[in-house]
DNA sequence: GTTTGTAATGTAAGCGTTTGCAGAAAGGGG
DNA sequence: CCCCTTTCTGCAAACGCTTACATTACAAAC
């Protein structure tokens, strides 16, 4: 319970100091005093107390990560990756949510990390620019996963281009007529991901001239439930698409439930292609744009571990874009071979 | 960055000890004076360097949450709850996963805990006597969002409760072939609740007289892909059960596409029920068990915030259920109405 | 044998708050 | 007016470490 490094010191025939600097294996210690520092420590169960560490060293040994959502399957992978590096290295992962925009302003102008952490990771979160100012006045390293910032590391995937490959994956199966299921208006600002994909898909159709009529571009909301309206939107225009771009796993799967409850076989009258490799495209046969999630956690730690080792204020400015890569599953086939109905 | 208390003093022409009482709205502090205080830390953009408060008051304003998973949708629901409350009241959130029983155990050994959070938050695990020592012994008030823990507060449902209402429910609808899928040997000693759905899966079945063959009892370790695989093991069965109860909704939906692929068909030729009310349960309109997961997180939050506001070392032992409900949607149904093959 | 350099240790001054105690100011009774 | 309570405020000692700087002990170099 209350047994302080003074105990230590006294018990081994130390100093404070010595015992402060065996125990966190600073040069300058001889071997036996360390050894025997080490054998009273263990014997008197002594753990450093490290709100009196960071006082006097002022490193807090913490960093935080701040995302929007945490009960989702993309941060819960993402926290995954960068929990298990962060507790490697014995510092302290302290977690924030900002669900809406207003929690999102209240935050960044509250500023709950002020001399709280020594670093922050972003998670996929569209910044202003007065917010942005705000973290950076924190004045120490911060990464992203996922948007870049200016002056900080990033760690992204290219979403314009996955979309198009994902797209491009349907056109070449020989589909005009390929509705997107994206993230709407409501999502403006603070994420970027929605409209870079929206991008890259409008993009690739574009480069093959086929058209995108105004309600092919329906709003998901990226959650499964959304999807499943979306596509039931889709399907009850004029003429429904053969082809569905969703920008995340989770849409995709709600569409195919709404497709399968309205009798539309997949792939045979539409294909449709997801986003992520979410655990569950596996499982429901969905060919999608895998990513390495957990992977971007981990690279975002490692940016901002780096720069506190280098005792540097800020991580190495730059952009790391992990690769996607189109997984191929059997919610996809050709348009040709289809009937017409 | 560097203004400190005595900064704020100085130009309200007031002492620290003052300073501090009007900050954190401490009695004996004139009107006159909290206002002037609060004007200058406004204007100097003060804010309390947690660290140094934490060393001088004792308090570390931190709690841990520790969770085997934290990419799951059940953690991360629990997660959100959690996140919420705590926030709100201003305390910080430490993050620990132990996804394995190899880091369960060095987490308790090492307990990285120790001066660190003035409460704990145990998600689900079990732990060995040992283990709940060196828990207590941190001498904080503890809750559990799972298992009772002696001496501690927890909030759990009727896990056997449950499972024997969503298994009568199959029975009620004329199954006698029901089988079960759930959490194997694998979580043995660090989940219960497996086990506990077992057993009121099997006392729900032996009630009514029905048999439960050892095959019918089958491993799908409570993720999607595990429930794909059980369910395929049971469809090749000589006889396979015409109903199923999962013991998770993410197995159930992983036995779902399962069926799906073999050409059975939901809930025609077999009725399944899963457990939680996931997301995904109402998109694939699959009959279920809910629970209110997030609730579960704030009530276990709100059990320790209310020791630590009595300044009580140890919440109120006891339990808490929260309700579970069966929620029927259609994938299960009469088995008599169903052809048999 | 003296000088000089290096490694090991100790001393003590912080780190930035909180808080027990004491003192001053302000009312309230008599 | 004086004394006694209440408020309010200030003083200064913790809180339990880290670390700059000083000191000591030795051994190598001359």
């Amino acid at each position: 319970m209350g047994v302080r490094i003074q105990d230590v010191a006294a018990r081994a025939g130390v100093s404070t100091a010595t015992v402060s600097r065996a125990l966190r294996n600073l040069p300058n210690v001889s071997g036996a005093t360390r050894r025997r520092v080490l054998e009273v420590a263990e014997e008197l169960d002594y753990v450093v107390a490290p709100v009196a560490s960071r006082l006097a060293s002022g490193r807090t040994n913490s960093i935080a990560v701040v995302a929007p959502y945490i009960g989702t399957w993309f941060f819960g992978e993402v926290l995954t990756g960068i929990e298990r590096v962060l507790h490697r290295e014995g510092l302290d992962l302290l977690l924030f949510a900002v669900p809406d925009e207003r929690s999102q302003e209240d935050f960044f102008t509250r500023m709950p990390l002020r001399r709280r952490v020594d670093a922050v990771i972003i998670l996929t979160l569209g910044l202003s620019a007065d917010q942005q100012d705000s973290l950076r006045g924190l004045g120490v390293p911060i990464a992203s996963v996922g948007d870049p910032l200016a002056d900080t590391f990033s760690v992204g995937i290219d979403n314009e281009g996955a979309a198009q490959t994902a797209t491009h994956h349907l056109i070449n199966l020989g589909h005009t007529r390929i509705a997107m299921i994206g993230g709407g208006s409501s999502f403006a600002g603070r994420f970027t991901a929605p409209r870079q994909r929206q991008r890259g898909f409008r993009q690739a159709m574009a480069d093959s001239g086929l058209p995108v009529p105004i309600e092919y571009d329906v709003d998901g909301e990226y959650t499964v439930r959304g999807g499943s309206s979306a596509m039931a939107e889709l399907l009850s225009l004029p003429t429904p698409p053969t082809a569905v771009f969703a920008q995340s796993d989770e849409m995709a799967a709600g569409a195919m439930q709404t497709m399968r409850r309205m009798g539309v076989r997949v792939p045979d009258d539409i294909s449709i292609v997801g986003f992520d490799d979410h655990e569950l495209a596996e499982v429901l046969d969905l060919t999608t744009m895998a990513q390495p999630v957990a992977q971007r956690g981990e690279i975002a730690v490692r940016a901002v571990l780096q720069a506190l080792a280098d005792g540097r204020s800020q991580t190495a400015p730059g952009r790391e874009l992990v690769h996607t890569r189109l997984v191929v599953r059997s919610s996809t086939a050709f348009e040709t071979a289809r009937e017409k109905r």
